[in-house]
RNA sequence: GGUCGAAUGGUGGAAUGGUAGACACGAAGGACUUAAAAUCCUUUGGCCAUUGCGGCUGUGUGGGUUCGAGUCCCACUUCGACUACCA
């Protein structure tokens, strides 16, 4: 019988779906291990060779932690709803559902041929009515929820309202979005729109009149993570600041128990170190400063305490509300002009534009330490959002206050001994202080350190100031202008919102006529017919964004046809949280931020039993595109090959990477590739086209894309499974490259000759001999630690290894062979099945028991030992396994070598490590 | 600018502080074959020696710790990832 991958893979694949092999129930008898993959986005261009990277290292280990008797939740499904199916909408006027379920076919398609073991009664999307019912209702209990900071977790709205009834404002632990001061009495005489008002400043999913990210291209807003240097992430297009009405999720409340549950994750540092910089925890301290000749105090925020006395202006934010209270009237004009030019300017504007721009208010502050009058100025280099939108300016130790003041000609007080401002500030924090000595506190000659604390402890006595952590971290905001995502369910009556009851969900998505927003500017929603409540009134028009789906998904596999709940009690307290996460890196500051939040806020309602959905991380690192290039030489249609191309003026062009092997060019296929190719002369080098190359993006325009089904058909699964993993360490970034698939896949053959000469099969239950079972042990021992240390790569070359011993010892014995297939099921499963059962096996080889390594097997008859001399120069020598240490070193002091080196000099120490080296320090 | 990580042959990559370069690709030579494919064998970091079994050198650069450093420490160079006017 000869090796047909594809007779193998389509037989066993069949196998396992009709036999429901990789079905998972709940079963308390045996210990659970939940193994999730980052659901996919069903893009319209299907799985490249990059997709199935992390799909396949978790495939891997699920397999293998069933081998060992785990009971494996393995799922998969589909986070469907985004922006390329809506866009492609507008395009064709096709129904965003109808091409996401196309490209969820594809998608499962593509999946299977892979031979991935998930549990597909279990698949979700996102897009689907009975899920999105949950994501609606998690929003409605955030609305009925809110931050409670003395007990440090979500408690229901109604507690508060009970205290406004009796105390007010007076005594509350509540985070909210400003700080609000009512009576009980004013309370009880607002109408409900104002308690409305009111509760949204405290309810952890509000709707808030806030800055957000607009981009007018996509039509909609994003959230900060959708963002990235000015433009938006998905499309490039430009951002600009907005004040608009929107919901928003108060992620902020979360950010000290995001931070510190961090400790106990085992996730990569960096992804950590990601997320710490995110949260972006700051200990600094509030202070106020009064406005000469008004009553206005403003309020500020700094790290630097210290530096109080080196302040000689004063910044706010253009949006900051400070800005009308201290603008004199001369002023004013000038003020309201520099505004407009800011608010006009978008994001990537103001980011690109370095520039140094502001303008004085007229107002003067009161330093609060040394009584001196400081001018006040707006500057678009301070940020609304942080802090309180207004900073002390200390330009001798801050690089921006510096170039501030150097542009407006501003004094610079340095405050550090030995500190040159001459040139640029001395941002460092450390040294000693100098010049900070006013009528009630005196920092002279402290360390920077020491500094803050004792300022910080002057302001609280004093009344000044305060104390504060600052964090870096805004709440999400929860509304995108768009069609294809969750309605709100949400409903408005005298313009305040109301929830739908939980026996009212799911509140479907309507069809609409166009998804494009309508004639006066409301989202596509806006087109729905009859989009209001029985009683007519009109409903919410924003939907939900991307990251709302995808934010809980991981409990509902545990329980995906539960009707009464997000996940059942029973089936929650079994699986609990996910075990091992594989996805990419890129989700670090978005989704797994949200879900963390998400699954707290669950957590803090008794609804799910584990704090933390992810307990272990691994980030699989991204796959590049390789792309090719022919080099045509300009204004001809000739083509010259790589090494040759130095000699003429050539321009390069992408070639597709399908018609190219080996970096040599297929010339037959290249004229045929493209009309204009048709009549192509080439330059060759030895007869043949080599054609150049680079790492690259995998993507459509550069030509480079490999769909793994081509590999599938050509080399078939399990060597494209095994040779993914054969590239390297799963979490490191590589680009794809076939060149090594040949030797992956001459491994598979190999391992099938040692079952199979023709069609004999020459198992056999002969003795293994001694150094098969050296073979298959060592094998058994290096696959087991690799995988729990997910090296895979190095676990593909011990399988290479131990085929070419065993095939050299003509070793064909069944339980040798047997072993050798279990633990070759994770990583190849199919070819496993096939020989599994042709050595007479009726059971699935997913059903078999991992083999245990002995170490008897193992033992050594001799050792080698490395003899050095100073470090240097070596030989060696053989000495039996089990020869204590003093007996080695009196034998190679004996050997001939050792009298060669050693020539008289005195022997000054003898190290010998247990089968390792011997090194002798002569001198 | 900040944070984190990386640097080893022609290539992808191995090496609990203990004989660097496993394994694979590629390349060169050979066997089988009318020929090709497939398969198998040998060589393959560099330099020198190759009718002697060897010698020298070598993990981005410069220092340090150690009997011994690719591995640990310090500084630098280069590259990558994330983040970015966060006071």
């Amino acid at each position: 019988m000869e090796y047909k991958h594809k007779d193998i893979e389509q037989r066993w694949q069949r196998y396992w779906k009709d036999n429901k092999v990789y079905k998972t129930e709940t079963d308390s008898t045996r210990p659970k291990f939940y193994i999730l993959d980052m659901f996919p986005y069903p893009s319209g261009a299907g799985l490249h060779v990059g997709h199935p990277l992390g799909y396949i290292a978790s495939d891997i280990f699920a397999r293998y932690k069933r081998l060992r008797g785990f009971n494996v939740l393995h799922p998969m499904g589909y986070d469907a709803y985004g922006l390329p199916a809506e866009q492609y909408a507008i395009q064709t006027g096709q129904h965003p559902e109808v091409t996401t379920r196309e490209n969820i076919t594809r998608y499962r398609g593509q999946l299977d041929r892979i031979g991935f073991c998930y549990d597909w009664d279990r698949e979700i999307r996102t897009c689907d009515p009975q899920y999105y019912k949950w994501t609606q209702w998690a929003f409605i209990e955030m609305f009925n929820h809110y931050f409670d900071t003395a007990v440090n977790k979500a408690m229901p709205i109604k507690n508060l309202e009970k205290h406004f009834e009796k105390y007010g404002s007076e005594g509350i632990n509540a985070a909210q979005t400003k700080p609000l001061n009512f009576t009980a009495e004013e309370w009880q005489y607002m109408d409900a729109r104002q308690k409305s008002d009111t509760l949204m400043n405290y309810r952890l999913a509000y709707l808030g009149n806030t800055m957000v990210n607009w981009c007018a291209k996509l039509g909609t807003v994003l959230a900060n993570d959708e963002v990235s240097e000015g433009v938006s992430i998905r499309g490039g297009y430009p951002v600009e600041q907005r004040l608009m009405w929107q919901w928003c999720l108060r992620v902020s409340a979360y950010a000290p128990r995001l931070l510190d549950d961090l400790e106990k994750l085992e996730w990569s540092d960096s992804i950590k170190e990601t997320q710490r910089n995110w949260i972006g925890r700051s200990e600094g301290a509030e202070m106020q400063f009064k406005i000469k000749d008004s009553d206005v105090e403003m309020t500020i925020f700094t790290t630097r305490a210290d530096t109080v006395f080196g302040v000689t202006f004063m910044v706010l934010a253009p949006e900051s509300k400070y800005v009308d209270m201290v603008t004199t009237a001369d002023r004013r004009e000038a003020v309201e002009a520099y505004r407009n030019e800011i608010k006009h300017k978008t994001e990537r504007e103001r980011m690109i534009d370095k520039k140094v721009s502001g303008v004085f208010t007229g107002a003067y502050a009161i330093n609060p330490l040394s009584g001196k009058e400081i001018p006040v100025y707006v500057s678009d280099y301070v940020l609304a959002g942080y802090g309180t939108g207004a900073i002390m300016a200390v330009p001798a130790h801050d690089s921006r206050d510096y170039a501030f003041a150097r542009h407006f000609d501003l004094p610079v007080i340095p405050l550090i001994e030995g500190a040159d401002v001459s040139e640029e500030s001395f941002d460092a924090k450390e040294g000693r202080m100098i010049n900070s000595d006013g009528p009630e506190l005196n920092l002279n000659g402290m360390e920077v350190k020491d500094a803050i604390a004792a300022t910080k402890r002057f302001i609280e006595e004093k009344g000044i100031g305060k104390v504060k952590t600052n964090y870096r971290l805004r709440d999400a905001i929860f509304s995108r202008q768009r069609y294809w995502g969750e309605p709100f369910p949400v409903y408005y009556k005298d313009g305040i919102p109301y929830m739908f009851d939980e026996s009212q969900l799911p509140l479907q998505l309507p069809e609409i006529d166009k998804y494009l927003p309508t004639e006066t500017g409301e989202p596509p929603l806006g087109r729905a017919k009859n989009w209001q409540t029985a009683d007519g009134y009109p409903l919410e028009l924003n939907t939900m964004p991307g990251f709302a789906g995808s934010s809980a998904y991981y409990l509902r596999y545990m329980d995906p046809h539960n009707d009464s709940a997000l996940v059942g009690k029973e089936a929650n307290d079994y699986w609990r949280n996910v075990d091992l996460y594989v996805g990419g890196t890129e989700h670090a500051t978005g989704h797994l931020i949200y879900s963390r939040f998400w699954n707290k806020f669950l957590y803090d309602l008794g609804k799910v039993c584990e704090n933390e959905p992810f307990r272990k991380l691994i980030n699989q690192g991204m796959i590049q595109g390789r792309s090719n290039f022919v080099y045509r030489i300009k204004d001809t249609n000739k083509f010259v090959s790589y090494n040759l191309k130095k000699d003429y003026d050539v321009t390069p062009i992408h070639v597709d990477v399908n018609i190219v092997t080996n970096d040599v060019l297929d010339i037959e296929k290249f004229r045929g590739w493209r009309p204009e190719y048709a009549g192509a002369e080439f330059i060759l080098e030895e007869g043949k086209y080599v054609c150049g190359y680079a790492v690259e993006k995998m993507s459509k325009s550069m030509f480079n894309v490999v769909n793994p089904d081509d590999i599938v058909e050509r080399y078939g699964a399990d060597t494209l499974r095994l040779y993914e993993m054969f590239l390297g360490p799963v979490e490191q970034s590589k680009p794809w490259d076939t060149n090594g698939i040949d030797g992956v896949n001459r491994f598979i053959k190999k391992l099938w000759n040692l079952f199979y000469k023709g069609d004999m099969l020459l198992v056999n239950d002969d003795e293994p001999s001694a150094e098969s079972l050296k073979s298959i042990h060592k094998l058994i021992k290096k696959v087991t630690t690799d995988i729990e240390g997910f090296s895979y790569n190095t676990s593909v070359s011990a399988f290479m290894i131990c085929v070419n011993e065993l095939t050299s010892q003509k070793c064909h014995n069944r339980a040798v062979l047997s072993d050798l297939l279990v633990l070759l099921a994770p990583f190849a499963p199919h070819v496993a099945e096939e020989l599994w059962h042709a050595i007479g096996n009726d059971t699935t080889v997913c059903d078999a028991a991992w083999p245990q390594w002995n170490e008897e097997y193992l033992k050594e008859a001799n050792v080698n030992y490395a003899v050095s001399f100073n470090g240097k120069a070596r030989f060696n020598v053989s000495v039996a396994a089990d020869m204590p240490a003093s007996e080695v070193e009196k034998m190679v002091l004996a050997h001939e070598n050792s009298a060669r080196w050693i020539e008289g000099k005195q022997i000054r120490k003898v190290i010998v490590v247990p089968g390792k080296i011997v090194n002798i320090v002569v001198g």
